[in-house]
DNA sequence: TCCGTCTTGTATAACGTTGGAAACCAGGGG
DNA sequence: CCCCTGGTTTCCAACGTTATACAAGACGGA
């Protein structure tokens, strides 16, 4: 089933089909009429393959994030998804489940051709893998890394964010504040913005930045998060808040206070950070840094259809490659509501 | 940059630069060697669209779920991802956002000739929608839903597992147990099995189905859960137990509870469905009804697979499609701990 | 030496589409 | 009556790949 086909039947040439099909304004009616009636007699639909292969674009974009099981992740993809549909791009998806090799596989190309972008939320990727990176097709990256190369990178201002939180636990008077989520073994992660923050925030404060109060994960999942939780706790440690690194780590930390008989946020207050839905149902709500989903999504949409419809942006008085910054807020829910008696900042 | 260019540099023909890439065997070494430093001088890599459109293939599938922002969803969209990958086929992701012109358009071949096949979840599509597909590519469906109709069906058994968590319900004491899910005014909603199974499994322990025990929701969601727990309790209703369509729909109910001094599981008992991860940090961890989410994907990614390599299989004695149906498990958790004080079931 | 056989490489034709140029056709002016 | 013009349609080539058929060597046995 081709133009050839509906070509025949209606008795025209091939060429005067695909203007039919491509709406091309130079078709008397009777032609278009003949034609239209072929393409619905025969049921025509155009092959988009060979579309693509012949005008060089496929109107897909790539999505590449570490983990769909993750809910910020999802309701990313979700607002990419339909961020993409208004542009008429389809969105394919995959998940990276943070290894490096799969980043650098998927940055690499790995659907050569058929992919007219790739918006990339890297984990463990590093700056050299992306510099050696031949793929022709635009690229955005989104999240905590940054890297000084010339591609866009989408994030809030993590490290403002992050004060943000800290801020609000001063304010309603806690002072032995824990963060919750530095990586492993590595303490300069450079993903560690929001651990920057903490510290930022709590040096502008005149509070002492415990070292003992990081506690340290191994994913970023509300598993992670307990057990960094029950670790801080074990080891005599005993918080008055906890800022999270998002709120998975901050539910699975919530779960073990309760088990343990913390109260939050009378005992603990509680902030995390993404604004999962999740974090609006629990027995108690949680205080949230919220990045606004769907300006990134949109943005990182639009910055690759503006690559592809425009070429790259004119290189402004700056030049090179933009960064961009999405607005969040800092949500107050129940898990720190209420002041407790700390001593007053100096 | 193609087999030409590559061609030129190496001295030989297309074909036998084609040759070498795909490993055909009768290419001897020296040529072989030639033609590959060719290629890494050249930085080649196929055109995949090319490709797709000489072979008629693209390896690629759809998949399309009403909502990517629902957990359960995300989860499963992770474990179609994963299993495709294990195939060498990549996953087009939609979401449908449960409305019926979207799934009609999805079904319809919105993607003509790019996919090869498509998982689709469906909610409000009718079977008349269905019957009228002429898209060739396979199509397999997965959820409550069922039609009957030529496509491979993949679901638990919805009757067999909501009467499992009934029957918990009543082990553990209840006799006033709601259904929390029955949708809108469509009382005989087709998918809801679910509530067919709440019904058949009281029925047969010669409990009272109270029609005012069943309270119905717009969506399927944290916050249609959390109305409809507030509109049953507004009510005058006093349930000692629910039995939520989905996780996310319990986790709202429990919410109002929690804000209206009702104790899980003590005043009332809450089994949920889906297995979420979230369902097990809460405060009080939720039992639920856990389909087997990665035999769901395999299933349905082997049921394309199979019939893309193998054609349609082969009709059994029963002949025609397929009705797979994965495992379960009922997960009791802290929502339903301990034995109430109700009245033996006689 | 010659012929069949086996191996290796090549030429050509598709796959279905669209862009550009050329061809066709009426109608009107010279 | 012919040519020109403008609109409409057709012809041809190309996108980059792989399948098919075929040609060219190499090799061994008769």
């Amino acid at each position: 089933m081709s133009l050839k086909d509906v070509a025949e039947q209606a008795g025209v040439s091939i060429k005067t089909v695909s203007n039919v099909v491509n709406k091309y304004e130079h078709v008397t009616p009777a032609t278009r009429e003949k034609v239209q009636a072929a393409i619905d007699a025969l049921g025509y639909r155009p092959n988009l393959t060979a579309r693509h292969l012949r005008k060089g674009r496929t109107g897909i974009i790539a999505l590449a994030v570490p983990e769909l099981g993750n809910p910020y992740f999802a309701e990313l993809a979700g607002a990419v998804v339909d961020t993409a549909a208004e542009h008429d791009y389809t969105v394919l998806l995959d998940h990276t489940q943070g290894r490096r090799e799969r980043e650098l596989l998927v940055t690499q190309g790995f659907r050569a051709r058929v992919i007219d972008g790739l918006i990339l939320n890297p984990l463990e990727l590093e700056a050299e893998d992306l510099a050696s990176r031949t793929d022709e097709a635009p690229l955005v990256l989104i999240g905590e890394r940054r890297y000084d190369l010339p591609y866009d990178h989408i994030a809030i201002d993590n490290i403002a964010a992050a004060r943000a939180a800290v801020r609000h636990l001063l304010d309603i008077g806690r002072r032995r504040i824990a963060f919750l989520g530095a990586r492993g073994d590595r303490h300069s992660h450079p993903a560690h913005l929001r651990l920057l923050g903490w510290q930022a925030e709590l040096a502008a404060s005149g509070v002492t930045a415990d070292e003992a109060l990081i506690a340290r994960v191994e994913g970023w999942d509300r598993a992670d998060g307990a057990t960094a939780m029950a670790a801080l706790l074990d080891a005599g440690q005993h918080p008055d808040a906890v800022f999270a690194y998002n709120d998975l780590i901050a539910i699975g930390a919530m779960r073990v206070m309760a088990e343990r008989g913390l109260r939050v946020p009378q005992d603990v207050a509680v902030v995390g950070f993404d604004d999962l839905t999740e974090g609006r149902y629990g027995a108690v709500t949680l205080t949230t840094v919220a990045p606004d989903k769907r300006a990134i999504a949109r943005m990182a949409v639009e910055s690759i259809v503006g690559r592809l419809t425009d070429g790259p942006p004119e290189e402004a008085p700056g030049g090179g490659p933009r960064q961009l910054q999405p607005e969040f807020a800092l949500l107050e829910r129940e898990s720190t509501v209420g002041r407790s008696a700390g001593p007053p900042l100096d």
